[in-house]
RNA sequence: GGGAGCUUAGCUCAGCUGGGAGAGCGUCUGCCUUACAAGCAGAGGGUCAUAGGUUCGAGCCCUAUAGUUCCCACCA
């Protein structure tokens, strides 16, 4: 018995129930042992404190079509989903609900602390799993992973330490990012550098000599308390006589030297730079060269140190103000200018990043580089769209030591331990070490590793590495990995790097890189703007399916898109196109009808929409291939709603109303290409048509492990489908006529055909009855009629005799127009073929077809004509 | 400063290896034709940013220009 399917189309009924009935069918698992060739995708979603949002829900559509495909194509396809610790995301919120609280970290201590972020972890953790259910992902959630798992610790102690003793991690003294508000160091990467309004402040610092000043500038005068030196270009002359002499720093009273160094741009400013080795990455160089002693004036969050009691405690720009005043009033500030310059920001909290000089762990990366370099350069990796490897191939080449450590309790805690004993360090995978040299416990290092440490090892760590287990064995390399262009940086890179070093095979084939979901006037959405749309309220408002189909359609690889409520009003729109139509064909099925395969009697227009369908099926399996996702789902919509919905379902109406064989066949059909655009569409619209096909196969098979329909040379009816295609070059020649001469469809007709092929028109007679208000047809037969509007095409002239509200005058004016359109055709047509270089040069094939369209436009003139001049004779 | 993208219908965007410009929304006309008004039928609307070049043929390839967006580096 069949089911039914409701008469609204209202996917909250049935998308919770469709994915529970996935869940519990086991059909997202993988098999480890399975003969079937393997698919992979690897991802880590979102992490766990946070929301999903649109970049997440694009992410993971686009995934999930993918596996979706793959799956249906034969693959034994995994997707294994984990949840990324996000470690200064998710500690600034625990530190912000501490803060509520009135408490701090260091009241709590690092072990209460871990204490609350699992909790937090175990209270929010499964959250985002939610919404991605909600969103149709059919990821394997029994193999869920989580960066801070047991297993993936040991993956990032085990690769920490082989870098170690590689030498490819080092421990130093170097200048970082430092953001005094999440009070923790950030890399390069998580910097952002915006432009900002500030001041150039031109300043004196007289020589100990008493012989003068030298004059210099900076943006940040409460770094001068800082200067160990100031420094000139070697070449510059006008200096010369300085290098080497002794100056007196304003407000503080310390000698500093004037030293030479080809950092100094001779042409920006005065010439002269001065040196805060502490607060400055080029000064620290400088610094380093000549030797300079390095003076720290900034605390932690940014305010002046002690050593200075006339601004100790003091925040930075509180004390820049107070410090340029002092200048002034000493006479050291000679004047000051407005400047716009670029200051770093901590892409988390915006706040305005400080350099600072602190001990931290780095990974030396030009050597790791140069494998992972190569692995895109040989085309073993290859970024879809093409163009970015030169992105990647830009922060490889220029590639810079990684700083991984970081001052946070929330994460991998960096597997090293100091001996305060003897001050041995040791680097080890041990939980407690005791010190090889003097036997004491050892002090683990408070800090934890850079979240993307952890997330460069996602590809192998989540299958069990460092153990060989079964799935590594079958899954590694993954095939794809779908991500933003934004994090090429933070974290394709380092996969690849990491997967080089460790599986020495990369860690996937193709990158697919989208690009972002921006809101509707084109603005990034941001949590600051307050301009995100919330990929839930989404799918409340119309369902998963629309949400998905519109992240799909119009997403060409790379390129941002916009949101707008209206593309998912169109997406949802056909979404309840399917829906009806599939209403529209059970409905009228008869009891007990059973069919798999096409029947042997089609009619032209059977074979007309078969044809059709074969033909989508071989263009939707290449462009998937191809990643063009867009493209695919652009044509899957054309084909649903214009040659299915609006053609093929109009001309089976007036079959299944006269019954018996051909009604039977029309049946056949209709539920054969249905059930094959369901199964197109799958992976784009996973609930209906899952929730479709439930309803109408109704045999316990489910669509989500059907097989993706692909091409057969067997139904291609190359012939039919022409013949077919003059039947609706006629109806619609018809209509178009008939809307012209404004005669409403309730008018109907009689049409008299002239044609060449008489018995393709025969056979179409009842659809021009039903399609084009047609009360009769006439076929064969030669008519001088009188009165007429006529209908030309190139295979046919159609006479509608409409002599009560037909005017001569309009009629003729109407098919000048027409004439004048077909002799254009002809025109531009012979011109191309009167070209000797066309005819020389282009492919045969072309040709023939423009032969052909040539032919075509010339019968179609003389109809226009012929028809034109029975007019005129009345 | 280095690199990349974008510029196509009123709006938002497709257009895969060069072979007569497409969709959705919006507009105009007419239809409640029992799958669907979340719909049907029809219509209008584009010197594909500009200027050159290659080619029998350019929205697509090359060069330059303008506008715009982004990434990287960075000016003390």
């Amino acid at each position: 018995m069949r089911k039914e399917l409701a008469k609204q189309y209202d996917p909250s009924e049935f998308e919770d129930r469709i994915y529970k009935m996935w869940l519990e069918g086991d059909y997202f698992k993988a098999d480890v042992n399975s003969k079937k060739p393997p698919y992979s995708i690897v991802i880590p979603p979102p992490n766990i404190t946070g929301q999903l949002h649109m970049g997440h829900a694009l992410d993971n559509t686009l995934q999930d079509i993918l596996i979706r495909y793959k799956r249906m194509s034969g693959f034994e396809a995994l997707w294994v989903p984990g949840t990324d610790h996000a470690s200064i995301a998710t500690e600034a919120k625990i530190v912000e609900a501490m803060r509520k609280e009135g408490l701090t970290k260091d009241d709590i201590g690092r072990d209460k602390f871990l204490e609350r972020a699992w909790a937090w972890r175990k209270q929010y953790g499964g959250r985002i799993v939610e919404q991605l259910k909600k969103l149709g992902t059919s990821c394997d959630w029994s193999r869920e992973r989580f960066t801070m798992d047991e297993g993936c610790s040991k993956a990032v102690k085990e690769v920490f330490v082989s870098y170690y003793n590689k030498g490819l991690i080092y421990r130093g003294e170097r200048i970082i990012n430092w953001c005094p508000h999440c009070l923790t160091s950030i890399s390069n990467a998580e910097v952002n550098y915006e432009d900002q309004a500030g001041h150039f402040w031109h300043l004196k610092y007289p020589l100990k000599d008493g012989s003068g000043f030298v004059e210099l500038a900076t943006t940040r005068p409460e770094t001068l308390l800082g200067d160990t030196a100031v420094a000139v270009n070697p070449k510059d002359e006008r200096y010369k006589d300085i290098v080497g002499k002794t100056l007196i720093l304003p407000l503080v009273g310390r000698e500093i030297p004037v030293v030479a160094d080809n950092y100094v741009d001779m042409e920006f400013g005065t010439g002269v730079v001065k040196i805060t080795p502490a607060h400055d990455p080029n000064d620290f160089e400088v610094g380093r060269r000549h030797d300079l002693p390095v003076i720290n004036v900034l605390t932690e969050d940014a305010k002046i140190v002690d050593d200075y009691p006339a601004y100790a405690g003091m925040d930075r720009y509180e004390a820049r103000k107070k410090i340029v005043e002092d200048l002034e009033a000493g006479g050291f500030l000679s004047y000051t200018e407005e400047h716009a310059h670029n200051v770093g920001t901590c892409y988390r909290c915006g706040t305005t990043v400080e350099p600072r000089v602190s001990l931290q762990w780095f990974v030396k990366m030009d050597e790791l580089a140069k494998p992972a370099i190569k692995a895109v350069e040989s085309g073993d990796i290859k970024f879809v769209p093409e163009r970015f490897e030169k992105n990647y191939f830009n922060w490889m080449n220029d590639i810079r030591d990684w700083c991984i450590s970081r001052q946070l309790w929330w994460g991998h805690r960096i597997p090293a331990f100091y001996c305060d004993e003897c001050g041995e360090m040791a680097v080890t995978k041990d939980e407690t070490a005791v010190c090889p040299k003097c036997g004491k416990p050892m002090r683990q290092d408070p800090d934890t590793l850079d979240t993307w440490f952890s997330s460069a090892l996602w590809p192998f760590s989540v299958m069990g590495w460092p153990e060989k287990t079964p799935e590594l064995e079958k899954f590694y390399p993954t095939n794809t990995l779908v991500t933003g262009y934004d994090i090429i940086t933070f974290w394709v890179s380092r996969m690849i790097v990491a997967g080089m070093e460790y599986m020495h095979e990369k860690p996937f084939s193709t990158i697919l890189i989208h690009g972002l979901v921006r809101d509707a006037e084109g603005r990034k959405m941001s949590k600051s703007l307050g301009n995100g749309i919330d990929p839930l309220e989404v799918i409340d408002n119309y369902g998963a399916d629309a949400l998905r189909f519109m992240l799909a359609m119009g997403n060409a690889p790379g390129n941002d898109m916009r949101y707008i409520d209206d593309k998912v009003k169109a997406a949802r729109n056909f979404a309840n196109k399917v829906w009806n139509a599939s209403r529209f064909i059970m409905m009228n099925l008869p009891d007990g009808f059973k069919a798999d395969s096409l029947p042997e009697n089609m009619n032209s227009e059977d074979k007309w929409v078969v044809s059709k369908f074969n033909t989508l099926a071989k263009e939707i399996n290449a462009n998937l291939e191809a990643f063009e996702l867009g493209v695919a789902v652009q044509k899957l919509y054309d084909f649903i709603w214009d040659v299915y919905c609006d053609w093929y379902i109009e001309l089976t109406k007036p079959r299944i109303a006269a019954g018996g064989e051909t009604a039977l066949t029309a049946q056949t059909v209709l539920v054969w290409v249905m059930k094959g655009m369901l199964k197109l569409l799958h992976p784009f619209m996973p609930y209906i048509t899952e929730e479709i096909w439930q309803a109408l196969v109704d045999d316990g098979s489910a669509i989500i492990v059907s097989d993706f329909p692909v091409y057969d040379e067997a139904l291609c009816f190359t012939e039919d489908e022409e013949k077919f295609e003059k039947i609706i070059a006629a109806i619609k020649a018809v209509r178009a006529v008939r809307t012209e001469m404004n005669v409403v469809p309730s008018v109907k007709a009689k049409l008299y055909i002239e044609t060449a092929d008489p018995e393709i028109f025969k056979a179409g007679r009842m659809f021009f009855e039903r399609l084009a208000s047609a009360s009769e047809v006439e076929v064969e037969g030669k008519w001088e009629l009188a009165d007429c509007v006529s209908a030309v095409t190139d295979s046919a002239r159609i006479f509608i005799p409409l002599s009560d509200i037909v005017d001569t005058e309009k009629e003729l004016a109407r098919l000048d127009k027409e004439q004048k359109a077909a002799q254009k055709d002809i025109d531009f047509l012979s011109s191309k073929l009167n070209n000797q270089g066309f005819i020389a040069k282009a492919p045969a094939k072309l040709i023939e077809e423009q032969k052909a369209k040539l032919a075509k436009a010339e019968e179609k003139l003389a109809k226009i004509r012929q028809s034109i001049a029975a007019l005129k004779k009345n």
